[in-house]
DNA sequence: AAGCCGTGGAG
DNA sequence: TCTCCAAGGCT
């Protein structure tokens, strides 16, 4: 038995019951989930996922809204621009093809926000072709067990493509059942924090555990900060826009945040960032709500 | 090619 | 409280 074939069993019979995953979801479906699921957990992106696919099922009905509205049922999933790709997307994909979501690797790659993981996803489990898909899940389950190493890097390499792509079985639809085991064993078994060896199916095998479970080696990386940078102002700003009905003037952006040079800097990235847009008279609006017949400051 | 880009939950 | 991290992409 290959680690693949083991990955397979497993996920046969452990694998959690996502919307997405059934069979009747679109390629669209799945394109809108796996953007969704962009360093945001799946139980913050099932019900949003659910919303969306209501109101947009189809990428000619997004297109047919206005960015805004992309960016207002993003909600609070986190990185808004998301969701203007998303929506750019939905564009690109009803002009260049159609209203299809392309099956090729490279017109999927050619779209926005979607990069090499996201192209490999939509390509794997929408139409089922055989490409290694690799995510910070599928890094961390073949670092440990394969390389016997705690943690993998911090971003997808081309070594990682190739170390995954010598997992894969030669079949299409075995290779695409392969890489969702291995992302699923990674995000409910292969955890970052506390995995638990004991359910593992590669328990036996893997590299990591027969070596002990070495702890990682230097110093870890250095985390984020959120609290007081640009990206809570920007968050601020937009969660006032997001829930105005009409343009919002300056003087009620002024009240989310005291320092005047970061709260400006902020509101340019926005506008810069193309998610929200300047009227005339010191007012914004978020992206294409723009009342017909407004001039546009520039 | 590091750093930026939101948000919330677990430990 | 505070740290870490969750199916990345883009510059």
């Amino acid at each position: 038995m290959t680690l693949a074939d083991d990955a397979i069993t497993w996920y046969a019979a452990n694998a959690r019951d996502l919307p997405w995953r059934q069979p009747d979801t679109t390629p669209w479906g799945v394109l809108v989930s796996e953007v969704m699921l962009q360093q945001t957990p799946v139980v913050r992106v099932e019900p949003a996922w659910r919303s969306w696919m209501t109101r947009w099922p189809t990428p000619a009905a997004l297109a047919d809204d206005p960015p805004s509205e992309a960016i207002r049922m993003w909600g609070r999933l986190g990185y808004p621009r998301r969701a203007m790709r998303l929506h750019a997307c939905a564009v690109a994909i009803v002009e260049r093809h159609g209203g299809q979501v392309p099956s090729s690797l490279e017109q999927l790659l050619a779209l926005p926000g979607v990069g090499t993981y996201t192209g490999r996803a939509v390509a794997t489990f929408a139409y089922g072709q055989r490409h290694p898909v690799v995510d910070t899940n599928v890094r961390r389950v073949v670092c440990r067990a394969v390389e016997g190493k705690p943690d993998a890097g911090p971003a997808t390499t081309a070594a990682d493509l190739t170390a995954m792509e010598a997992l894969l079985p030669p079949d299409e639809a075995t290779a695409a059942r392969a890489s969702i085991a291995f992302m699923e064993l990674g995000a409910i078994v292969c955890t970052a924090r506390a995995p638990k060896c004991v359910d593992c199916p590669f328990n036996q095998v893997c590299a990591w555990r027969l070596s002990g479970l070495p702890l990682p080696e230097g110093p870890s990386r250095k985390p984020q900060r959120y609290a007081g940078t640009d990206r809570q102002v920007r968050g601020l700003l937009l969660e006032v826009l997001r829930h105005a009905t009409g343009p919002v003037p300056r003087q009620r952006l002024d009240m989310v945040w005291q320092d005047e040079v970061q709260r400006a800097r902020a509101l340019a990235g926005l506008v810069e960032d193309g998610l929200i847009q300047p009227l005339g008279g010191d007012d914004f609006v978020l992206a294409g709500d723009a009342p017909s017949g407004e001039v546009q400051a520039l």
